[in-house]
DNA sequence: AAATAAATGTTTGCATACTAATGAAATAGC
DNA sequence: GCTATTTCATTAGTATGCAAACATTTATTT
């Protein structure tokens, strides 16, 4: 009899409530782009101009999921893609000049989500939340 | 210039990941259902008949949300809904013989999933991470 | 008490993200 | 050179989430 058992108390739920928080810090703060579509930029921005399924890689992302969110940042011409000619099955992907500046801008801005995501905990609550995290 | 920001150092990049992973672990152990329609499933056993309204703050879920994933449960005739006969607008929200027997099996797997997913922390490690989350 | 305003419960429509399955191109092994 | 395997990308289908709209109930005002 599973008496015992608090849903509360699961990691899995806590989660999914921080990930809730830290959504709706981020939408705030950012309406242009989701988390997923910003994590693509600010890697892109990182290594230039990739594979898409390289990119994906870099974020950890499913090739399909990499695929619609790509797609989505191409209808805003924040990238663009080009065939590789060395290879016919790649796409290259890379910053637009304006998906260049909006990245800078957005990570600007995203170091006030991460501060404000993590309000209520102290410099050293952050890291050691960091570590468990990795840890995991 | 944004050059020592790294994604891979931002709390919603790793809740990203983490989440992720439990995921995977999640519909390993347990493919009926997704995590979010077990949170519901298993709010409902432990407090009765409720209106999908309610069960869905109970789970800190958007009402339109709850709609969606009570919508599925209701397809897979783990919970039924008949209506309130006091107040017309409501939807009361119950566990079928089906629902309550497989949440049941559920909560026991549960434990193992949770297991799973924090098997690389110690005890220590994972009630600091759960009170950190909670903090947050 | 009727009329209006405010609050609550539900639903619809749309955007995003994720998975499984498929197809096309390149590489490795024979 | 030919086959098998791997890699890259896409399509189709499902789940979650939010904003806006609608219906019913409760509170307030006249």
């Amino acid at each position: 009899m599973p008496n015992d058992y608090r849903l509360d108390d699961q990691v899995g739920y806590k989660l999914r409530l921080a990930t809730q928080r830290h959504l709706e810090i981020f939408s705030r703060h950012l309406s242009d782009v989701t988390p997923t579509q910003f994590s693509i930029l600010a890697r892109l921005y990182e290594v230039g101009e990739t594979s898409q399924n390289q990119l994906g890689r870099l974020v950890a992302m499913d090739a399909a999921t990499t695929k619609g969110v790509i797609a989505r940042l191409l209808e805003k011409d924040l990238v663009e893609a080009r065939a590789d000619p060395n290879d016919l099955r790649r796409l290259q992907i890379s910053l637009t000049d304006a998906g260049r500046s909006l990245t800078i801008d957005a990570i600007a801005k995203a170091r006030k989500i991460t501060e404000d995501t993590v309000a209520n905990l102290t410099g050293r609550d952050v890291k050691r939340l960091l570590e468990l995290l990795d840890k995991m």
